[in-house]
DNA sequence: GCCAACGTTGGC
DNA sequence: GCCAACGTTGGC
């Protein structure tokens, strides 16, 4: 039984179809702790995520992924040039950690913000609570396939 | 572009 | 360890 979460990523920074396009990913960049501690204690190769553009009009889940490498040190941290350096990353300490996801299936149909509002049956998703700003955060099995559902994908993948 | 929430930083 | 200032997120 895999864990469900919901990953969010800018389209004009990163979107689904550069996912696709490079067949899987480091999610790196990631600097809260909270998004951290998910990443790097709950999450496990083969769960299932859905992808979530924000920041664009409008906001929507847009496919689902899966997790295909468990955490290790975010390298970015570590680089200077990198926009996510960290000074107070060191090889010792990494701070920061890093999965990797794959696309798995694109849904049939984008799912917008508005319309998993106006979800009752989806009441209680972290990302529907006021001001939600965690970039990674969980999904429950039932939340995740009715997303799915309202995507056209009546099963999970 | 606004702004609420909230995380982080740093002086004390 | 408090807390004010500041920066970021992200929907609207």
């Amino acid at each position: 039984m895999p864990n469900y979460w919901l990953m969010k990523s800018e389209p004009h920074v990163y979107p689904w179809s550069q996912l696709v396009n490079d067949g899987s990913t480091h999610w790196d960049g990631v600097r809260n702790y909270q998004a951290r501690n998910i990443m790097r204690d709950d999450m496990v190769v083969g769960d299932l995520v859905l992808f979530y553009h924000s920041n664009c009009k409008p906001p929507h889940v847009v496919g689902v992924a899966r997790v295909c490498k468990g955490a290790y040190p975010d390298f970015t941290a570590q680089d200077p040039n990198s926009n996510y350096y960290d000074p107070k990353a060191t090889s010792d300490d990494p701070r920061w950690i890093m999965v990797d996801i794959e696309p798995v299936v694109a849904l049939p149909e984008i799912v917008p913000l508005p319309d998993m509002r106006a979800s009752t049956s989806l009441d209680g998703m972290p990302l529907l609570q006021r001001f939600s700003r965690l970039s990674v955060q969980p999904v429950n099995e039932e939340h995740f396939k009715i997303v799915c559902g309202m995507g056209g994908m009546p099963h999970l993948p």
